[in-house]
DNA sequence: CTATCCTTTTGCAGCGCTGCAAACAGGATG
DNA sequence: CATCCTGTTTGCAGCGCTGCAAAAGGATAG
């Protein structure tokens, strides 16, 4: 243990000729130190190279400055994008993040979200479940201030953050049906208990036919346990098998197009002339792929800055604000995986 | 404040009638402790629901329990891949990870391998730097543990854990000679001060054409800042904007493969017929893309877990071990950006 | 039966900071 | 000149845990 005897506020006080009461004031910016006293004790901190031992503080202060994010996966892009908007959001706030993959184990995500095996870990949760059933909230640490992301919209006791999956699965669908497509496909359905959120977009898929009048093609709606490339990729050659394959495929995540596109070329097909295809999420990959893909574009950095934001506020008020559902914009981008190359 | 008075060693201590002490040994899983007493303590835990207070421990241990894990920018996903594979490595060890970005700036990665602002938020420190100067490595904090990933070989007083750039450059150098390519170029140089490891891999490339005994194109070596896809996307239209193009390339990123392939396709050329293209990190993304990247494959497990347990042993050692140059192993695998499309 | 040794348990101090409330100015007011 | 007030500074207790060293048992030996 290197215990150099580090230097305390005592010894700061010491040598300011104050006590330490009142470095501490200085320290943390408090009103109400007279101008001659703090630049005493700041030319002390300086002379001393002070610096607070955060673990002491937090200790004093009874929490612990660090919110926790977690995530299924940290390397899906989509998160890993986020996630960068999130550090930035809570670090402006003097939060650290501590950051969870959960590799969409339930039993994870439960303990997780009741503050993991230990306390003041962490002041509060910005989670994005995979699998994040019903019941695992319903008997979650009340006190344990939570945002929620994506999936699941809030019932009442947490804030959800997302966009309005209905209308942006709409959009997408209805961009695909206005290119002229007939057979649209939808990879990445689920059922209820894992994906609230894909429900929302099957829906947003079925409005679309709806309001241009058309039928939509039910054996055309495909489950996909995961939204990965591997996912798309299978889906694809699942639909590629059949006897009528599709002209057009919605798919839940960009990593699901871009896995779709991978069979689809590979097979000789050609896209989008063959088959058009539009993702979601608008992740980085997307804006160099061949083709480039399509794709529903959220704000994510609106995202973060509102989950960051919710999650300081519950953690800050004594009594608990009522759930919210908060929505973040989102664009449809139109590249070339629907739209084609624009000059060769 | 959320503060419901929590339950504590010596709410336990006086259910099960013994010490708080003794109950710290049991929650601790000291020796030294009887059957009969673990049992009467281990119910009292269990009746309350007693989770120990990780602040408090920290303060009274005098160390935080937690590792800094530093990373130029979250979203590439060979950082992130890395990230997954560090995080694993250190909750079994009992370690919780902080993760911080640095947008490569140079002020932001000397402030942190001096321990950040504060004391002990964190114990250690695993830094995968980008513009990391040697003048910040001289000045920085000798007490706080360190080990460097990638870039910039170990000076002694850190360790550094990589692969070996310059072999594995030469293979994938060699890679692309031996397919019969004489017009071989290279992206991703960069001068001393910013990139060791750019320079080790022109060696590399230097070295494959010296056993081949073929001259080295010395205009066809690009310098590029970073190694992303914009970069690797513009370092390929300079190229092909040259009266005699390359045949090959050899991208120091997958991402500048990514990039570069990017640029081909759109204008017109075939992979690998006209250019073949080889990627270095392995990142998912090759494996999808079209076409699909052949690259230099670090080991990121093996590279994760020696960067944690050499870490966690500097941490933990009084004084502190001599610093390590230690190699990862790699592999090169060959996908479709060089050899070509397998089956239709 | 006492001395010795080892194992198990305990008590206390203290990690370094902040919350709280009291103490202490130094004016303004009556 | 006493009283009240506002603004500033201080002292103390304590956050919940662990390190340390001493105390208490229990077993074994003399």
């Amino acid at each position: 243990m290197r215990r150099g005897r580090e230097v305390t506020l005592r010894d700061v006080a010491e040598l300011a000729g104050v006590s330490s009461r009142t470095v501490s004031n200085v320290v943390n910016g408090y009103a109400n130190v007279t101008e001659h006293t703090r630049r005493r004790v700041q030319e002390a901190v300086d002379q001393l190279g002070y610096r607070p031992n955060v673990l002491a503080r937090n200790l004093a202060r009874g929490r612990s400055g660090q919110i926790a994010v977690v995530v299924p996966y940290l390397d899906t892009p989509y998160f890993s994008e986020l996630l960068q908007d999130i550090i930035r959001a809570a670090r402006v706030q003097g939060y650290n993040v501590l950051i969870d993959q959960t590799d969409g184990d339930r039993e994870h995500e439960r303990m997780l979200i009741n503050h993991g095996s230990s306390r003041l870990l962490f002041d509060g949760v910005i989670f994005s479940p995979l699998g994040l059933s019903q019941s695992a909230l319903a008997d979650r640490d009340p006190n344990l201030p939570l945002v929620v992301l994506g999936e699941r919209v809030s019932d009442g006791t947490f804030d959800h953050v997302g966009i309005d999956d209905v209308e942006a699965s709409r959009h997408a669908t209805e961009h695909l049906l206005d290119l002229g497509r007939r057979r649209v496909a939808a990879i990445g359905d689920q059922p209820y208990e894992t994906g609230e959120a894909a429900q929302l977009r099957t829906r947003g898929f079925r409005e679309a036919h709806e309001r241009r009048g058309l039928p939509v093609h039910e054996d055309l709606i495909i489950g996909r346990p995961r939204f990965n490339r591997a996912d798309g990729a299978e889906a694809m050659a699942f639909l590629l098998d059949r006897d009528d394959p599709p002209d057009a495929v919605f798919c839940y995540s960009d990593l699901v197009a871009l896995g779709a596109i991978h069979t689809l070329i590979s097979r000789g097909m050609r896209v989008p002339e063959d088959v058009a295809v539009i993702g979601y999420d608008d992740i980085e990959d997307g804006r160099y792929s061949n083709p480039t893909v399509t794709t529903i574009s959220p704000d994510k950095g609106m995202i973060a800055a509102t989950a960051v934001e919710r999650l300081l506020l519950r953690i800050g008020s004594t009594a608990p604000p009522p759930g919210l559902e908060l929505r973040a914009p989102h664009r449809l981008i139109v590249r070339e995986s629907t739209a084609g190359r624009v000059s060769g």
